[in-house]
DNA sequence: GAAGTAACCTACTCGTAGTAAGGTAATCGG
DNA sequence: CCGATTACCTTACTACGAGTAGGTTACTTC
C-alpha cells in the first residue's frame, strides 16, 4: 500500500539502497525520526531489518544518508541555476528562485531537512518551538504593518517570516562569534529589514514593482 | 559533580520542578534529546524516575516544559525591551537587541530551542544538516563579496547568515502558501538583501554608519 | 499524636535499536 | 553442467531505555 508492487525479488545493492532511502524519507517525514521504527521501515521496503543495518549502519546513519541525498539534489539545482551568470544580482536571484523551486518540487526531501533537524516532527515539542516563531512572526508583522500599512498582507507575512528566520540564524552566528555585541547583531538585521523595506514605504510602489502583479492583500495566517 | 551538593532532602513540588527543568535543559543540550536518558536525568536530580513522570508526564513533556520556560523568558526580555517605544524603528531595533542579548545570556536555554528542535544535537545527522547551511552560507558570501568587496568580512558573514536563515524560514511559508511562485519568494528575499545592501554599495559608508565603529574586517569562519 | 497528604521509592513490563549466525540465490572458474 | 565463492537476505536473539503499578516515608494540621 505504501510503495507499489510487492517486490519480493532480490535487487542489486545500489538500487535497494535508493529504495530504502526513498521509503525512509517518507516514514521519517510522516512520523518523525524518533517515532519511526526500523522494523516498520524494513517492512515497508519489503526486506528484513538487518539489511538496512548492513547498508546504513544505524538508524541515524539512515537519516544521514537521506539528508545527504537531499542535499546533493538541492545543490545541483542551485548550482545549475546560478552557473554561468556573471551579474551578481541575477545570479543571486536565480539561485534563490532555484532554491524555492526545489523546496516546492521536493517537498518530502525538504521537509526532512527542515523537520527532522528536529527529530520530533509532529510532536508537541516541535509545536512548542514553532509556537515561539509564530508569536515572533506575529509580533514583527504587527510592527511592520504600522510602518508600511499600504503593503499587501502577503508581503507583510513574507517579510515577517524572513526577519524571524534571519534573527534565528544570526543568533547562532552571534553566539559563536567574538567581539560582536547584541546591538551590532540587531543593527545587521535592521539594515536589511529597514533599508530593505524603505523602497516600499518611500515610493509606495512606483519605484519598486510589487512582487505579485495583482493579488489584493490576501491574508495568510493559519497553518 | 553536576549540581552542587548531594541534596537528599524533600522539596516542594514547584521547586523540584524548576530544578528538574534546569538539569534536563543541561542534559538535553549536552547529549541531545534522543541520546538523553530519563534515568540519567533522574539520577542527576537526585530523585527517582517516576517523579519526573509524575510531574511532566513523559520525556517529551519534559522537553516541552523546558522549551516553554525558555520561551517565557525570551518573551519577557523582548516585550520589556519594546514596551512603551512608539517609534517603530526604535521598537524594532530595541526588540532585536533584546533578542540577541537573550541568546547570549541564556545560551543553554537558547541552544535547547535551536538544537533540540533537532533532537539530534551533537549527532552526525545534525552535522549533516548544518553542513547544508554552511555550504549555502559560503556560497552566498562569495557572491556578496564580488558585489560589495569593500565591506568588512564580518559584515559579509553576518549578511550571509541572515540570507540563509531568511531563505530557510521563507521556504516553509512558501510551501504552505497558495498562489506564490518561486520567483515571488526569491524576489522577497532579493528585496531585503539587495535593497537592504544597496546603501552599503552606493555610498560606501557615508550614508550608513558601519555597524562596528572600528573592527577592521576581522574574519570569522571556524565553528 | 493520629490522620491525611504530598513527596518519593523499588521493581517491574514492553517496545525498539542493534546483532549473531546461518540460509538461499546469482555468478564464475573449470 | 557443477562445485565454490560471493552477496543478498532471514530468523531469532540481546540490551537498553521509556513508561508504570503499587508501596513507603516524611511533612502538615487539628
Amino acid at each position: 500500500m505504501t510503495t507499489s508492487a510487492p517486490r519480493k525479488k532480490r535487487m542489486p545493492r545500489a538500487e535497494r539502497e535508493q529504495q530504502m532511502l526513498t521509503i525512509a524519507e517518507e516514514v521519517f517525514v510522516e512520523q518523525g525520526f524518533v517515532a519511526s521504527s526500523m522494523d516498520d521501515i524494513a517492512a515497508r521496503v519489503g526486506v528484513s531489518k538487518p539489511m538496512i543495518y548492513e547498508y546504513f549502519g544505524s538508524k541515524e546513519g539512515l537519516l544521514v544518508a537521506c539528508i545527504r541525498r537531499a542535499k546533493a539534489e538541492l545543490f545541483d539545482c542551485v548550482a545549475n541555476a546560478a552557473a554561468g551568470i556573471t551579474d551578481p544580482e541575477m545570479a543571486l536571484r536565480s539561485g534563490f528562485t532555484a532554491f524555492f523551486r526545489y523546496a516546492d518540487e521536493h517537498r518530502l526531501s525538504w521537509q526532512l531537512v527542515l523537520n527532522n533537524e528536529g527529530a520530533l516532527a509532529g510532536s508537541a515539542a516541535a509545536e512548542a518551538i514553532e509556537e515561539i516563531r509564530t508569536e515572533q512572526t506575529t509580533l514583527d508583522r504587527a510592527l511592520l504593518e504600522t510602518f508600511v500599512p499600504h503593503v499587501p498582507g502577503q508581503t507583510l507575512d513574507a517579510i515577517a517570516e524572513i526577519i524571524v528566520g534571519a534573527c534565528e540564524r544570526l543568533s547562532r552566528w552571534y553566539v559563536r562569534t567574538e567581539g560582536v555585541t547584541a546591538e551590532d547583531a540587531a543593527e545587521y538585521v535592521m539594515r536589511l529589514a529597514w533599508y530593505g523595506l524603505r523602497p516600499l514605504v518611500a515610493s509606495s510602489d512606483e519605484n519598486v514593482e510589487p512582487v505579485q502583479g495583482s493579488h489584493p492583500a490576501q491574508e495568510n495566517n493559519g497553518a
